[in-house]
DNA sequence: AGCCAACGTAAAGGTTGTGTAAAGGACTGC
DNA sequence: GCAGTCCTTTACACAACCTTTACGTTGGCT
């Protein structure tokens, strides 16, 4: 099979992102090693569920595709198992629509879930969700610069504390998470899936309002002091602190 | 400068096309042979389901036409089958009129649908559409440049913002992604068929006039900011943003 | 010219996502 | 236990959005 044929992509000088894949299904690896290759990923695959745990346990691959029915050890297993000692991100993989594997998968740690047949223009999108993601929470961790200001909105991270035209906002933890984060990424879209996960902790769920809440809650709180500073709505896309261009 | 590309649209030395055809009925499978061939694909015929699925399995084609009556195998089945693996591109060929074979097909992933007895030159006109419309999928999901400027429109799909003489226009996520498509394909005719399908996610119907209500919309919001910066529409073809040879 | 299909678009209709008050839980410290 | 704080769920209203309808216009065709 002809498939040495890897595009230049970017990546300032990272190194490249490399996949595992855990499937026993050998034709669909062909196949989305084609596609992934082809993306410039670095991809690997393995057939049988010790092995791929194993191989997954090494933190040498930054993303793991894992089928949930495998031959020997079920993918669960491998999945528990490989989150006593790893948190690299798993995307699952599953039969059609079995909500149940999905459930549980997420509640093991997988961070998505995929129903086969998956088109590989979804797969890629949706490993280019969660690494978009881990990228934003490696940034988190990075050391950051404790003040920031956006605005009329002022950040002191070592306090914690943000204050509106001086007036030091009375937050919560998790509305203080979700502000910095906007604050952080003023100027861009932040989609409601990554505040969820960033600052609630799981993922967005269909009719979970919960995020919608402490928007609006913070919303409120700016506004007792600032009636002009505004968190956007983008409807479908996600929320957006306007960057000022004074 | 202007950075006119065109990105290979026949196939000027690539590999050639390849297109499968399981059909029971052998001198229908060898009329075709000889209409594809001319038009230069690569044609196999097998007149089995299970030998059909096996080869269309194998991912070595980038289209098959599958009859929905076989013998030993029915071509919803296979259909159903192939789509625990591949999303390689199916036209589904049938008896005259049968619409509840249609829907349930294209219900599994067919691509489209012909029915029985038909023109070689509807089947060629209908598998170039399908091809081309993969390729622009395909094209999609590569790596694109993230910034990108056609005559007074900028794009910046960071952001995910188009501006028109440097005023952002305010747009709704489908005429966003309707009017990126138009761009990014500057200079091409878009089909209203690859736009509905690409950028509203539904074939388009007869009668369907939601498009053009989007085009429209767009065009009232571009003219807002700049009168001469127009969509062009090309009766019977599709639209087309005209790039200028600055 | 006259016909007809394709297109433009205003307005109406239907659907979906969002804003928010209020109630319900979960947790903590006393 | 109980009060307090916080997060989530529920419920309803509303706004934004997409689609459909309806009618007018255009352009190719005979």
């Amino acid at each position: 099979m002809a498939l040495s044929f890897t595009l230049a992509k970017k990546q300032p000088g990272a190194a490249m992102t490399s996949i595992l894949m855990i499937d026993d299904d050998v034709a669909l690896t062909q196949l989305v090693a084609e596609y992934l290759q082809l993306d410039g990923y670095q991809f690997t695959a393995v057939h049988q569920g010790p092995e791929g745990l194993e191989l997954a346990k090494s933190n040498a691959f930054q993303l793991v595709l894992l089928d949930i029915m495998l031959p020997g050890m079920d993918g669960l297993t491998v999945l528990k198992q490989l989150r006593q000692h790893s948190y690299c991100p798993v995307l699952m993989l599953t039969a059609r629509g079995d909500e149940i594997d999905r459930v549980v998968g997420l509640e093991l740690g997988a961070d998505d879930y995929l129903a086969k047949p998956f088109s590989p223009r979804e797969l890629v999108a949706r490993i280019k969700a969660i690494l978009r993601r881990v990228e934003l929470v490696q940034q988190q961790q990075q050391p950051q610069s404790s003040s920031l200001q956006v605005n009329q909105l002022k950040l002191d991270s070592a306090k914690r504390q943000i204050c509106v035209l001086d007036n030091p906002l009375v937050l919560t933890a998790t509305e203080y998470q979700i502000l910095e984060l906007l604050m952080r990424h003023a100027g861009d879209v932040v989609s409601k899936e990554d505040l969820s996960q960033l600052a609630l902790g799981k993922r967005l769920q269909l009719y979970d309002r919960s995020l919608d809440m402490h928007i609006s809650n913070i919303r409120k709180k700016i506004a007792q002091y600032d009636e002009g500073e505004k968190i956007q709505t983008l409807r479908g896309l996600g929320y957006l602190l306007l960057q000022g261009e004074n």
